[in-house]
DNA sequence: CTGAAAGCGCTAACAT
DNA sequence: ATGTTAGCGCTTTCAG
């Protein structure tokens, strides 16, 4: 055997300590009922003095949880690092994790490798489950942990037919509730930057603006929708090329916020003034994007309740409670902020 | 015993398949020298067809190291998510950490219940190190790592005097470095936009840039910095002061290189030149900031390195080899892209 | 209400 | 070169 660390104290030595059997701490540690209240402070006194703290790996092996779950990402989705989404995301998880004392670990899938590398840490009972972003449609590791059958929940689809447990937005209709605000207001010369197209919920969002024009008779054809990859400066590249292709453009629906702010800089750029010459919708509504672009109007995801709904998920399938849908889709909301 | 999972074969059995023993199967599993080829392959064999995956929990509790080490980052800093110095952090890390099979773990700790839950993961014996980024002086997590003695290094230090294992950058002398090359073009009137004056870094740079003032009989006196935090906003805002109380000023040391995007967005704002009319040097030369600026000259960390050295000093401790030093600092290097 | 005892799956020493 | 054995520290019946 290894060197044991002689400066961490045991179960075993809280319980000799306390003058009580291994059993009795155990259900101290674990506020478990049935401990007289005296006994309960004599065993938490001698926790103190000794400075114990539970082996985490002894407890996982004894049978009970790993009291962590992974929330996965894989390389393509990188820069979501660095989008208010991702932050959202992870600190909305984080808050519904905080309650239940479950640590929350970020990692980063690189390779091929690395994905089976993750697998096996997984499989290996270091973690309870796994949320996993934005999933690209012809990424292997959703199966792969399904195959492993590891609770796993997504945070969005990667088809209509999404058979891994999932929460969403309602990305179609938040596009066509977006749409539709835009023709109610008078627009009609509609544009839109999708996200990428091999994502679901790009082609979601997309599908609802085709929608809500095809409802009014004014299809838009695909010389009206430019594809971006949800960053800034894709937006502005995209807008770009729409206002070369229509300079009568009115409108816009981008594919985030920060898609957005990049079709604003292209709209600036181009002596185009906002809302009043050129309205533009973008999806998310983050406080980052509401400070630098006060005027956006936006169709908001409530990320705090997808951030419940994923970790209700997930502790429902390893509760194996099968409590209910594995499938959430939550309603998005328009976030009208001035006249578009 | 809670239940078990039926489908996850246990070492015995591959070895009971395999019609070894247990220790050869883990032999096997650990590639340790000292088994018949043949044996190997036929074990090898039993793995595949049970589809056998170590449990990591009874791993670690059996003494080896948990094969995963943590990169904590503290809330104040959660900004720096998004920002090129964190991501070429992790990658370089996990580069590092790719070719010796240890997972790692991203951890965001916000709130101090958060920090003790994360001490207590830590303890409990789920990593084998922490990996610390840029910390603030007065976060007691290093001490708090340092007193449950685990192994931990820090990405920059919180003082001269520091005394748990680090990683640094030479960022006095690529202050000084950056300076002095300025002073050789001909420029007199420099300022600085500093980072947050409680991180050492910053410190650090702001001494090199007045030693080098000093050498040149310049003191630029406490007019000539502002203070930023590393983000692009605070840049801007930073030169907006700058050139409000200086507007003669002919060269500026940016904290970062997005800290100096933002500062080229207030020169310009203002209707300033850069190179010709203004100077910025900006540490830091990540690829993001270069496409951005590209004419913008740089003070370069050697990030690659940081990382390896990083893991490197970790495993040591972790390995209580006490391999050589534990404190590294790197050289950093001056990148010229256009005469400034 | 509490103590004793049986594992959880693995590694590492010790035999052979 | 390989089988056997003794734990690692904890949870969880099962008796008292």
């Amino acid at each position: 055997m290894g060197r044991r660390r002689p400066d961490t104290p045991t179960l075993e030595e809280v319980a000799a300590r306390a003058g009580v059997g291994r059993g009795t701490v155990s259900r101290v540690v674990n506020n478990a009922a049935g401990v007289k209240e005296s006994t309960r402070r004599a065993v938490r006194e001698a926790i103190a003095e000794l400075g114990y703290v539970p082996n985490l790996a002894a407890r996982s092996l004894a049978g009970r949880r790993a009291d962590a779950v992974a929330l996965a990402m894989t390389e393509r989705d990188w820069r979501l690092f660095g989008e208010p989404f991702f932050a959202e995301t992870v600190h909305s998880v984080g808050d519904a994790l905080a309650e239940t004392g479950v640590q929350l670990l970020l990692t980063l899938i690189r390779t091929d490798d690395e994905r089976k590398r993750f697998v096996e840490y997984a499989r290996g009972g270091r973690v309870d489950g796994v949320l996993l972003v934005s999933v690209r449609a012809d990424d292997p590791l959703p199966d792969m942990l399904a195959e492993a059958r590891l609770p796993t929940v997504l945070l969005g689809r990667r088809s209509g037919a999404e058979r891994v447990a999932y929460v969403d937005a309602d990305n179609t209709g938040g596009a066509r509730d977006a749409v539709a605000h835009l023709l109610g207001r008078g627009r009609t010369a509609i544009a839109a930057i999708t996200g990428p197209l091999d994502m679901y919920v790009a082609q979601c969002r997309l599908n609802g603006y085709r929608e809500a024009l095809e409802r009014a008779g004014l299809g838009g054809g695909p010389s009206w929708t430019a594809e971006g990859d949800f960053t800034e400066a894709s937006g502005r590249r995209a807008m770009a090329e729409l206002l070369a292709r229509h300079p009568d453009v009115d409108a816009v629906l981008a594919a985030s916020d920060t898609t957005a702010a990049g079709a604003l800089t292209a709209l600036r750029e181009a002596g185009r003034r906002v809302p009043e010459d050129v309205a533009v919708i973008g999806f998310d509504d983050f406080p980052l994007a509401r400070d630098t672009v006060p005027q956006l109007t936006t169709v908001r995801q409530p990320m705090a309740e997808m951030g419940r709904a994923m970790v209700r998920l997930l502790l429902a399938e390893t509760d194996e409670h099968r409590a209910g849908s594995r499938h959430v889709v939550l309603p998005t909301e328009l976030v009208i902020r001035e006249s578009a």
